[in-house]
DNA sequence: ACTGTTATCCATAGTTCCGTGGAATATAGG
DNA sequence: CCTATATTCCACGGAACTATGGATAACAGT
């Protein structure tokens, strides 16, 4: 739109920073933008996810476009949205931090909305890697499948939380299991957690979550089928079931 | 104010989230908490730096504190502001970051007001302090002195950029000058720099500023510093003599 | 007590933002 | 061409935000 930089002041620098604040505003914004780190999504998924209506998600999203942060990709009648780059997972991965670390309210809502599980310890990520190449223990994806699609730890299984439940038996009882989910802020793996030791297994959650694994620098798998695992095996097979989740859209 | 957290709604926390994005909705708030990340300051000296009225310096501080991006400190009749903690600072910084990768027009901006000294290479903090070490540059710190006194660069010579062409003569013409100021937006080391250049002296810039040498976990010096300003050796050595000079958290 | 200084509170008017339906656009498939 | 689907554009009423002047509160000095 305005490519026209004339008045050259100080203060449109801070305009523009202005424009990326504004996406952060409101509250909806800032879960498309969380979603959007996890994989891409069409609006209707969005809106969906998010309980807005459609045209409402839809100018949520042009905000987002105008600020940049977001980029667009057509697939016959629907358009797929997508974080727009690595930069963008880490600003809101640090906006996350600072709530955590600034607002008291953040930690009463994730304990509360948690499990008591939430104090349990975590698995840092070397940790994970170390166990997982001498191969006992289970790496559980509990996100919904899209997202396991787009990105996942090499040799992670795919196991939505919602259908843990239902598919309990396809873990392998005898070796613990490390969870991870969206990060920080998600519920997810806490949750599974809590279902997996309620049921008696040994089970833990990975500190974080995808985004910031990956920006860690650590490898990801992008298919059902790790292909693209450098040097990690495989954190042990656990079973085959991961297969499952081929189904491509 | 409200503390009280019942409907604990997933919404809630993405609601916390959008309080601290408040803060960076208005350019004049960003201003002010980049400000605030330099040094501690009165409401009347914020409203002075940044042109607004004294009420809505006020007003803005007030949603500033509500989100818990900063704190206050009472000296007498006035009120003094300052960021609430390292992560704020990380923050701005951060958010700063994304504008610079994901919009042009702020590379634009900084283009079209720096000189064009910013084509220049700049000097990495390791550089800097193998060159501090063997004394051959002088450190510069171009910034207001209230933010010199609030924290430096240990052996940095402070010399505020309005100041510079009338006490150029205070500079050693024989050695290089490493000039550094607030951080990538803030311009007024690049500006000493083509000053410095334009009387024939050898200097560049340092990468980023004080609050990223800062959170490298490099030393930080707080003393007051005389008026004079001067008397410091040149690059001294960069090991921290300079105390850990508790205060302020 | 009185006075001047500094900051906050309050009411107000002008502006921008949000969610909403309904219309318009773009694409795929008869 | 016509229809169906997915998305964007548009207009509008209600809510929230911003800047500002005047009033109020906290404090220091005489």
């Amino acid at each position: 739109m305005e490519y026209r930089i004339q008045a050259s002041d100080r203060a449109d620098l801070y305009e523009q920073l202005a424009r990326i604040g504004k996406v952060v505003v409101h509250p909806k914004r800032i879960e498309l933008l969380d979603l959007l780190c996890q994989a891409e999504r069409s609006v209707e998924a969005l809106a969906e996810a998010t309980g807005l209506k459609l045209t409402t998600t839809s100018a949520h999203l042009q905000v987002m476009r105008q600020a940049r942060l977001v980029e667009t990709r057509r697939e016959g009648t629907r358009v797929y949205y997508r974080a727009a780059g690595e930069e963008v997972c880490r600003f809101v991965g640090a906006l996350g931090d600072l709530a955590r670390a600034r607002l008291a309210e953040v930690d009463q809502i994730l304990r509360s909305l948690g499990t008591d599980a939430s104090g349990t310890e975590r698995v840092s990520r070397t940790e994970l890697l170390e166990r997982a190449r001498s191969g006992d223990v289970v790496v559980l994806d509990v996100r919904p499948v899209e997202e396991y699609a787009a990105g996942h730890i090499p040799g992670a299984v795919s196991l939505p939380l919602e259908h843990l439940e239902a598919r309990l038996d396809e873990l392998d009882p005898g070796l613990e299991v490390v969870a991870y989910c969206r990060g920080p802020l998600c519920l997810l793996a806490p949750e599974a957690v809590a279902t997996l030791r309620a049921r008696g297994l040994r089970a833990r959650c990975l500190e974080d979550g995808l985004p910031e694994w990956r920006q860690a620098g650590l490898p990801v798998a992008t298919h059902s089928a790790g292909c693209s695992g450098r040097d990690t095996p495989a954190a042990a097979p656990a079973d085959g079931h991961e297969a499952r989740s081929g189904r491509r859209r």
